[in-house]
RNA sequence: GCUGGGUUCGUAUAACGGUUAGUACUCAAGAUUCUCAAUCUUGCAAUAGGAGUUCGAUUCUCCUACCCAGUACCA
């Protein structure tokens, strides 16, 4: 009879969780989902001097950005359960609170000769170490070196008495088997072999803290919830041996859990996994969610760079996994159809932050204008955009609407006419805050104006600093524009250029036909053309004027936009501005 | 050092032992356009090295190199 699939993530609450640590989760998860089974979370939090506050409300908050929702071990507050219940029936899930479940298990191998009490101080093990180190060998608490500490298996069992009832300073270790070779399975990587002999005897309770180690607390756990798969790490692998003869000291190989290591992430140049410095050196988020740590150190998160979680998500899920098919993109239910561990690949993956990039893009223009409308709204009022859904109520009082539905003296915009901006630049986007850098003069003028990257306020400056030829009009001279703007900087523009740019706002200002883009456009060209003058020219001028800059959107997209009034305006206080 | 794991274009990856070694990202060129994007087309670019098994090896075996992990009373 088949087993309910159990998967869990187990993680330590030592600080957030990085993308690494939500792709393990993630594999758990859709290994769980794909099987009807359950995705557990549990806290291990036996180490109490590694705790950091707030980390353990952060893993849970990061998963639910993820769509990564745990079956059991989290209420529907994202409350780590403490006390059994139907759902939750191996509470409490945090190990901190499990102590007492462990200790008989520690006792009952010490009883079946699996394990042995050791007394070494942390200073005596400190000294065999740097004994050895100094013949240039290294100390291994092993079979062949047991027998010359101070140990359960050493001393007269009367002293063991003693030393058990007078003081707390011992461990238990694991008594590993002499030359012995274990034979391991891994779901990812195939059959493993292991011999004992290079293995050491690892504390499984520590001294310390009174808690049991990872080692001992993980195969206890993952024992009583009933763990079908443990998919976790590789840095896990080395200690696999260890795991396999713990199931096996307990009498539980039986239900002893399959194993996945999965690779780790390394960062995108170089060598190494992928760590937070390199998010920070390199310009992206290591973090799901932003992190600000007790010293107060803030990390950028992905979701507050801006990127959908479906989108991270499919990302994080293609690093180290493929369908065996060309298919990349992958929505969460998609994900648990397709997933499947021996599509895994064992080596790491190198993080390709273009690729993140990449994917929000194209989910982006997944997205509908509505969404991405509602995303936006808020993102304008920031800049002090008003943004209102009836152009007729109340609130938009002595506003004056143009066609498109925005009054850009007011700052006061429809939802609709967002919308069709959206629309529009849709395409020219990775993020919806791009939206602004993008669009912006769709909503104010343009303070500046820039000229092939220069501003002109720049320009100005440098003018009056003595400097009467800008040392950089060669650039000019190459570009499309340059003859015609006027060499001595003073003047953005030569005169015939300026003549242009006006009339053009002249004959905007009396357009009678109707105010569509593709009308607009019809229309400015047959003047334009009409006139017999240079196209690209005039265009690039009017687009300076109208977006403070010699690149971006089409012009009768802007002009029928912002409107008969506005064009004209922008195109007059341009020409006063930049050839005053 | 020791133990274990890994190695296909720059990156992520595909290829029952038989393919002109495919795809995506990036990059470059061309087309298009009023500019910039977008789009379309084209292009650049890989089996770490060496033995062996085989009619035939990216694929199996071994050796070497390099990378990663572990080597804590951390997880």
């Amino acid at each position: 009879m088949e087993r309910r699939t159990r998967v869990r993530f187990a993680p330590s609450p030592t600080g957030p969780l990085h993308m690494g640590g939500v792709r393990t989760a993630l594999y758990n998860y859709l290994y769980a989902k794909q099987k009807g089974g359950d995705f557990i979370i549990r806290i291990e939090d036996t180490d109490s001097n590694r705790f950091v506050p707030g980390a353990e409300e952060y893993i849970i908050e990061a998963l639910n950005w993820c769509g990564i929702i745990p079956d059991e071990g989290v209420d529907k507050d994202g409350k780590v359960v403490e006390t059994p219940s139907p759902r939750h029936p191996h509470a409490p899930y945090r190990q901190s609170q499990r102590k007492p479940i462990y200790r008989k298990y520690a006792e009952q191998l010490i009883a079946n000769g699996y394990a042995y009490y050791a007394f070494d101080t942390p200073e005596e093990l400190e000294k065999a170490r740097s004994d050895a180190e100094a013949s240039k060998e290294t100390f291994i608490y092993n079979q062949v070196t047991r027998m010359s500490m101070r140990n359960s298996l050493t001393l007269p069992s009367d002293e063991v008495e003693r030393l058990l009832a007078e003081t707390t300073g011992w461990t238990i270790r694991f008594k590993m088997p002499v030359d012995t070779v274990v034979k391991m399975d891994d779901l990812i990587r195939g059959h493993i072999e292991v011999n004992t002999d290079t293995l050491d005897d690892k504390v499984l309770w520590k001294r310390a803290d009174e808690l049991p180690t990872y080692h001992l607390a993980n195969i206890v756990d993952d024992h009583l919830m009933e763990i079908s798969e443990v998919i976790r790490g590789e840095e896990w692998l080395p200690s696999l041996p260890l795991h396999y003869m713990l199931y096996k000291a307990f009498g539980w190989e039986d239900t002893m859990p399959r194993f996945a290591h999965l690779s780790l992430l390394l960062k995108p140049v170089g060598n190494g996994k992928l760590s937070k410095r390199d998010g920070d050196k390199m310009g992206f988020p290591v973090f799901p969610l932003r992190w600000t740590n007790p010293e107060g150190e803030t990390s950028r998160g992905y979701r507050e760079d801006g990127y959908f979680p479906e989108a991270f998500v499919n990302m994080l899920a293609m690093l180290g996994w493929n369908p065996g098919d060309d298919r990349e993109m992958f929505s969460m239910e998609e994900l648990i159809g397709a997933f499947s561990l021996d599509k895994v690949q064992k080596a790491g993956a190198k993080f390709n932050p273009e690729k993140a990039k990449w994917y929000n893009r194209e989910y982006l223009r997944m997205k509908s204008d509505e969404e991405l409308t509602d995303l936006l709204v808020p993102v304008l009022e920031e800049h002090g955009i008003n943004i209102v859904e009836c152009p007729k109520c109340a609130l938009t009082a002595g506003a004056e609407f143009n066609v498109a539905g925005g009054d850009l003296e007011k700052h006061i915009f429809t939802k609709d006419y967002v919308q069709s901006v959206v629309a529009f630049t849709k395409e020219r986007a990775t993020f919806v805050n791009d939206f602004w850098t993008i669009a912006s003069y769709l909503f104010v003028a343009p303070r500046d104006f820039e000229r092939f990257g220069i501003k002109a306020g720049a320009a100005v400056e440098q003018t009056d600093q003595k400097r009467p030829v800008d040392p950089r009009a060669k650039v000019y001279d190459d570009t499309l524009t340059a003859p015609y703007l006027a060499k001595d900087v003073d003047k953005f523009w030569k005169p015939e250029i300026v003549e242009m740019v006006l009339k053009v706002g002249d004959f905007i200002k009396g357009f009678a036909g109707e105010w569509t883009v593709e009308e607009v456009e019809k229309g400015i060209e047959e003047f334009i053309k009409g006139n017999e003058w240079p196209m690209g020219k005039v265009m690039n001028a009017i687009r300076l004027a109208l977006a403070g800059s010699a690149s971006g959107l089409g012009i009768a997209d802007i002009v029928a936009r912002i409107g008969k009034k506005e064009t004209a305006a922008r195109l007059e206080s341009a020409v006063s501005k930049l050839n005053s």
